[in-house]
RNA sequence: GCCCCCGUAGCCCAAUCGGUAGAGGCAGGCCCCUUAAAAGGGUCAGAGUGUCGGUUCGAAUCCGAUCGGGGGCACCA
């Protein structure tokens, strides 16, 4: 039964009237919800642009704290989605107590797929869910007393945000990359070196002699957005194409599941391509947590290598290999199945003496290749995966190693990737562990070419020694081999060295309704035509039928088709874009979801802004470069952004580009959208399945001699993700019911550092309850509700006890230790509840000193507190205490004694004492002098402040 | 298969530079308050740091193996 139940049931002299409960919790936190919006205590001013109030942003230091922002999700929030929220709420809380200027907010990234298919399901438009749930959302998140400025809550889907979507999309359209000076220039800028002569087009002509149509052709293949009829993954699940980023690596939809395949056909690309050696490389200039730098590493995948080619009759076998130095021992070459000289390659018949585990017992090259082809792709990525047996079949051609002449057979295998590299490969089974495989597979010649180390036992060797085998290299290591070999082809033009990439494009096209439109058209000539921007936003269309149009998940063959297709209204309009009135097509694509998110820190900094998408002077004061503060290196970003670590190589890979492409156009100051990035853990939760494997009520199980029962029934305990269908759901508005919003964040900040995953237990947070109880009851008599503060000043003891938290607590709460930091106020507590439960009340330098350290923390309850003991200013800016040095030193320091190593006795030394009256009072100590019996030791070691160690 | 992170009381977690293994919470024992109850008050106990080995005067901490848990990548040439 709740504290409230009870004091409702007539039973209340049981719990006195003043006694900090969730009752009282509850009105203390709204009644401080509302102060703090009705008096805008949260609003952080910017030095120009809107909310514009320079005199009160000079002068003081900013902060920039920023949570990945929610998707507002129909089922509404449980206990684990605000443990981040909490976190930057307590960060952003001290350091505005410190004086900073503090920008902290939130807002919905509220366009993209789930948002519609709730739409689908509940059969209403995808605005009003969303907006309903962002209502839900706000509401929820209200209670827990975060301290945002909420003037600027930014949603993806209002025009006044996507009109600046559309407007970012404009200007990427509209620039392209010079790769001679590596940044992004305005395509007009192309547009007159074409025009002066001093670029060459594609096919030779001149600039003059191109069509309108040409011109805007040639200058597309440049453009940073761009068309391409190319392979992408088309799911027809979803009934939309998707990036490679949201793929699995089984080939199914990140979301849902379903089955991608690969088709060819026309979507938006943007060329994150070119920024690929800027997004590694700046990865070394930001502090972001090591794991997603280097899953970013990983997933840009650059490698440095060398193209070499292979003649083979009157063709050119272009291979991509990071080992050069290995050339002399590549014995054979694979093509991928799909490669596009296979069939040139073809002859008409086996060459004579052709081993028979080459041919696959097929009767020409051609059937062989035939058959193979059709099994490769039969095979699902997921079984390709799963059996790396060396499969493959002999081509029926030879090609000639450029370094020795030697003849090698080329083979067709599906473990040569037609999307990496060229296609092709140079097969070294010496130094490759796949290449061996298949080597072994079908007797092929193996030559090392590297000196394996001793002992090495092993098949192919990777790793470094001395080149054999090698003509000119031998006797080499492999870094200076790599170098040499590449002269030596370059020399001979048949080879260079080259950087490779694992990343591809990003395509940005999706067949859905709920996402922003392009700002395209598409004239009679079928070119795209970007609207200007006097046009933007251009608004979603209202449709009768927003649904997409989904297919059979396995149904490769189907075609996407846009819903936006279905307003045939507004698809067709008349325009003069400079060609004379004409009708034109819109583009009836949508952006993904991820555009929205690419860019909201630029617009929290500027939400009203509607003549540019971020004041100049509010984006340097917010996240300009400070080389100052942050080294000369400093690229700038967001002071410290927090989210689970599953967006970093989706929205975090996006996000750095676009802000490199409104870097280099001059938009921003800053190169990189957030300078330090943390990712907090995941709250987790048992689930409990009975005899048939259903989920039962976790709230209803009971643990009994370490076995769950549900009643009498034993259930079987799981533990992972909280949610609906594992019936293990607690949600934060239960937990402010039942404890108060103040508890509630104390338990989710005391369970653990915020980087760990964590299991939620609802039983525990009854620890945060009664600290909160204790700490109240030593300021407020829970019987009168009279403050119980003297004007006494504390004695030595507990201003120790006082300045060591202090210190302790400023410290752990600049580092984000708000476990720690809640333990230290705990720990004070108990020594004031033990000193002066039975006294008059609580010294008042103690009590406020205390109530201001728990304001990060719980704010609520502390504002309370700060308000009794007389303060009519909110503490929201402070002070926040300061630890006095004097009480932190202590008079007299107890050594501990060792003996080698193992303690044996203690001593007590005035703190000031130096090393040798330490060491002469620890040997004169009498276990220590019974220990010497008469003998000399053979060493002490004496560690200042810490013990003695005597080494007999 | 490769790479990264983590193993400390029954449970969640502390422990600056290697320096007395314990700050805090839950659960447990005992006592007080109470007609009774507890989400009240007080108090007590509890592990030698997954395992093995090494370095050191001294190891939870550093190094090497090994076991267990979590995550990422995965025929990327």
């Amino acid at each position: 039964m709740s504290t409230e139940a009870a004091a409702e049931s007539g039973t209340q002299d049981a719990v006195p009237a003043h006694r900090y409960t969730a009752a009282l919790a509850g009105r203390i936190e709204s009644r401080w919800q509302d102060h703090w919006e009705d008096k805008g205590t949260f609003q952080a001013p910017n030095p120009s642009g809107s909310l514009a109030d320079p005199g009160a942003a000079a002068g003081r230091e900013k902060l920039f704290v920023q949570d990945m922002f929610p998707y507002p999700s129909g089922a509404g929030l449980h206990v684990g989605h605000p443990l981040g929220f909490i976190g930057t709420d307590v960060f952003a809380r001290f350091h505005r107590m410190n004086g900073r200027n503090v920008l902290h907010t939130m807002g919905f990234d509220a366009f993209g797929l789930p948002a519609e298919q709730y739409a689908v399901q509940t059969g209403q438009h995808p605005r009003k869910t969303t907006e309903a749930n962002i209502e839900t959302y706000l509401r929820q998140i209200r209670r827990l007393g975060l301290g945002h400025d909420d003037r600027r809550r930014i949603s993806t889907i209002d025009p006044g945000y996507y009109k600046w979507t559309q407007w970012i999309f404009l200007q990427i359209y509209n620039s392209w990359f010079d790769a001679r000076v590596n940044k992004a220039r305005p395509i007009a800028e192309l547009e007159a070196e074409f025009a002066a002569g001093e670029r060459a087009t594609a096919d030779g002509r001149a600039w003059a002699e191109l069509s309108a149509s040409d011109r805007q052709r040639e200058l597309n293949s440049f453009r940073l957005a761009y068309l391409s009829e190319a392979p992408v993954n088309w799911c027809p699940g979803l009934g939309t194409v998707l990036a490679n980023e949201e793929v699995t690596a089984d080939g199914r939809s990140e979301r849902g599941n379903f089955p991608v395949f690969r088709r060819n056909l026309r979507q938006w690309m943007m060329r994150i391509t070119a920024y690929s050696d800027r997004l590694v490389d700046d990865l070394d200039r930001l502090d972001w947590p090591d794991k997603v730098k280097a899953m970013q590493r990983n997933w840009i995948g650059r490698s440095q290598g060398a193209r070499v080619s292979f003649a083979a009759g009157e063709h050119a076998i272009e291979v991509f290999t990071t080992r050069p130095d290995t050339l002399f021992g590549a014995t054979y070459m694979v093509l991928a199945p799909e490669h596009p000289l296979v069939d040139a390659l073809v002859p008409d018949a086996w060459p004579s003496d052709v081993d028979s585990r080459w041919t696959s017992g097929a009767a020409t090259p051609a059937e062989a290749i035939a058959t193979y082809r059709r099994a490769a792709s039969m095979k699902s990525e997921l079984e390709r995966q799963e059996n790396k047996d060396k499969t493959g079949v002999f081509v029926g051609a030879y090609a000639e190693n450029p370094v020795n002449g030697a003849k090698i057979p080329v083979f067709v295998a599906d473990y040569v990737l037609s999307g990496y590299g060229t296609g092709a490969i140079m097969a070294v089974p010496g130094q490759d562990t796949r290449d061996w495989d298949f080597a072994e597979a079908f007797g092929l010649p193996i030559i090392r070419t590297v000196r394996p180390s001793d002992g090495f036992e092993g098949k192919a060797f990777t790793g470094d020694g001395p080149a054999i085998n090698s003509g000119f290299l031998d006797g080499m290591a492999v870094a200076e081999a790599k170098p040499r070999m590449i002269a030596w082809l370059e020399e001979r033009g048949v080879g260079e060295g080259t950087v490779q990439y694992k990343l591809r494009d990003w395509l940005f096209s999706r067949q859905r309704y709920w996402g922003e439109p392009f700002p395209i058209v598409y004239g009679a000539d079928g070119v795209p035509r970007a609207l200007p921007e006097s046009m933007l936003p251009i608004e979603l269309p209202e449709v009768d039928d927003y649904s997409p149009k989904t297919f059979d998940p396995e149904d490769a063959q189907s075609e996407p088709f846009a819903p936006l297709g279905r307003a045939t209204d507004w698809v067709e309009v008349e325009l003069d874009l400079g060609e004379g009135k004409q009708t034109y097509r819109r583009d009836i694509n949508t952006m993904p979801n991820w555009a929205g998110s690419c860019w909201y820190q630029l617009r929290y900094i500027d939400p009203y802004n509607t003549e540019t998408l971020c004041d100049p002077g509010a984006e340097q004061y917010w996240i300009g470069k400070d080389p100052a503060k942050h080294g000369a290196n400093d690229p700038g970003g967001v002071d410290l952004y927090i989210g689970g670590v599953e967006h970093a190589v989706l929205h975090l890979l996006y996000s750095r580009f676009w802000q490199k492409v409104l870097f280099d156009l001059g938009h921003v100051s800053s190169e990189e959208p957030f300078r330090k990035l943390f990712n907090q853990g995941y709250v987790q939760a048992y689930a409990y399945t009975d005899s048939r494997g259903s989920y039962v009520p976790a709230e209803e199980v009971v643990e009994r001699d370490g076995k769950y029962f549900l009643g009498d029934q034993e259930v079987n305990r799981e533990y992972g993700k909280m949610g609906k269908s594992l019936k293990n759901v607690v949600t934060p508005d239960e937990m402010c019911d039942n404890y108060g919003a103040d508890t509630f964040r104390l338990y989710e900040m005391s369970m653990g550092p915020l980087e760990l995953s964590r299991p939620w237990a609802t039983k525990d947070v009854v620890g945060a309850q009664r600290f909160l109880q204790r700490l109240w009851r030593n300021l407020v008599d829970e019987e009168s509700g009279e403050l119980r503060v003297t004007d006494t000043s504390p004695d030595e003891d507990t201003l120790r006890a006082l300045h060591k938290a202090i210190s302790g607590v400023r410290e752990d709460y600049q580092n984000m230790r708000n476990n720690t930091a809640a333990a230290k106020l705990i720990e004070l507590n108990n020594h004031v509840t033990k000193r002066f439960s039975a006294e008059a009340g609580t010294p008042r330098q103690v009590a406020e000193a205390m109530v201001l350290m728990l304001a990060p923390l719980c704010p609520h309850v502390a504002e309370e507190l700060w308000s009794r003991l007389g303060s009519t200013e909110s503490l929201a800016h402070g002070p926040f205490p300061v630890a006095e040095e004097r009480y932190l030193v202590e008079d007299s320091v107890e050594y501990p004694i060792q003996v080698n190593g193992k303690v044996r006795s203690r001593v007590v030394v005035p703190a000031d004492a130096g090393v040798d009256q330490v060491k002469a009072a620890a040997l004169a100590e009498e276990k220590i002098v019974a220990a010497l019996a008469g003998g000399e030791p053979r060493k002490v070691i004496v560690v200042p402040g810490r013990l003695v160690n005597v080494v007999l």
